[in-house]
DNA sequence: TACCCGTGGAC
DNA sequence: TGTCCAAGGGT
């Protein structure tokens, strides 16, 4: 039935990359290890994973941790809801599974940041179950070994994806097999330019066979890109520096910032609109900056404008003054964070 | 279902 | 500099 697995199988015990979660028994290490890859590259993942595991290394630490401990440590790794995810899901196996991950597919994806994909992964690598997992790159092998045409997202695609996993896995071998998968996208069977003539199983790849590999998978159509500008308030007094604490839900959620609004028209003309999210600003004396948004993933300083003074702030946000040299101990995202070594560290002469 | 959610590397 | 996109999940 599964005419290529035995050739991927050998190819991935002979092959297969040196990663720090793998060869391990520990069902928490991989846990860990696959929400940290959840669109995120190896590469960057590891140092995160090693750090995590120094800090958090069994359930019950992680349970018993701060949230913000958490977030400080996920810090520049994105999507945060990963990490607000996994202190949650530990404080619940700690509370009714006994600190114990469940082995099976539908219980482990009772638990949050845990989908179909994650679980598979988990029960497959972690407990040697015969879980069929679909991600990224299992769905651009499958797309090119059986040329689907359907695109990418679809329902139709997702169908045959699924139903490709599930029938070609071979029994007692899911989580290598699985892995196998995941290292020949990876390695070879890369989204640009595949090494298709280092491909364990080209001969059974219908996209090589008709030389079409740069067509599969069929991408989808995606959105353009929303962009927005903030205008920033850095606040300093007395060696302290007011920051806001973002909602606990959404972008950077439980995150620190700079006071900031959106502005819609000219962010010079605009400054007063930072009054926005509950902030009164007097635009005479204080630091402000312009920040550019591009949709929710890509943040740019654009410059700094301003000078003004705090008025008064509502009662809805979460404001705190906090001296530089603590500013490490406050998650931020990367923007925040930029500006924020900026604060701490004396100026240099003219960085480039 | 479509949209939201970060960041950095490759080209 | 712009574009793509990487071991997805939540809503």
């Amino acid at each position: 039935m599964t005419a290529f697995a035995p050739e991927l199988l050998a190819w991935y015990r002979q092959n297969k990359r040196s990663l720090p979660w793998r060869d391990h028994p520990d069902p928490y290490a991989v846990w860990i290890s696959e929400i940290m890859l959840q669109q995120t590259r190896v590469d960057t993942v590891i140092p995160y994973f090693e750090r995590w595991m120094a800090k958090f290394p069994t359930v019950e630490v992680l349970a018993r941790a701060d949230e913000q401990a958490v977030l400080n440590l996920w810090e520049g790794l994105g999507y945060y809801s990963r990490a607000r995810n996994l202190h949650r899901a530990a404080k619940l196996l700690v509370e009714e599974h006994d600190a114990q991950l469940p082995e099976d597919t539908k219980n482990l994806m009772k638990l949050p940041g845990i989908g179909r994909y994650t679980a598979a992964a988990i029960s497959s690598m972690a407990f040697g179950h015969d879980a069929a997992a679909l991600d990224g790159n299992i769905r651009r092998v499958y797309a090119r070994i059986f040329n689907v045409e359907e695109a990418l997202g679809t329902t139709q695609a997702e169908k045959i994806f699924w139903s490709l996993a599930e029938d070609y896995l071979p029994k007692g071998d899911a989580g290598d097999y699985n892995q196998a998968l995941m290292d020949l996208g990876a390695t070879i069977c890369m989204p640009r330019n595949p090494l298709c003539e280092s491909c364990p199983i080209s001969q059974d790849c219908e996209a090589y066979q008709l030389d079409i590999q740069d067509m599969r998978p069929v991408p989808k159509v995606k959105k353009a890109v929303p962009h927005h500008v903030h205008t920033a308030a850095v606040i300093v007094e007395d060696g302290r520096v007011l920051l806001a604490q973002r909602p606990s839900k959404g972008l950077l959620g439980g995150m620190w910032e700079f006071p900031n609004g959106r502005v819609d028209g000219d962010p010079a003309e605009g400054l007063a609109d930072v009054i926005d999210k509950g902030f009164k600003l007097n635009v005479e004396i204080m630091n402000l900056l312009v920040e550019v948004r591009h949709a929710y993933t890509h943040f740019k300083v654009t410059e700094y404008v301003f000078r003004c003074k705090l008025i008064r702030s509502s009662q809805k946000v979460n404001l705190r003054w906090v001296s530089l040299d603590e500013l490490d101990d406050y998650p931020m995202g990367k923007i925040d964070r930029q500006i924020a070594r900026k604060l701490s560290s004396p100026p240099e002469n003219e960085e480039s």
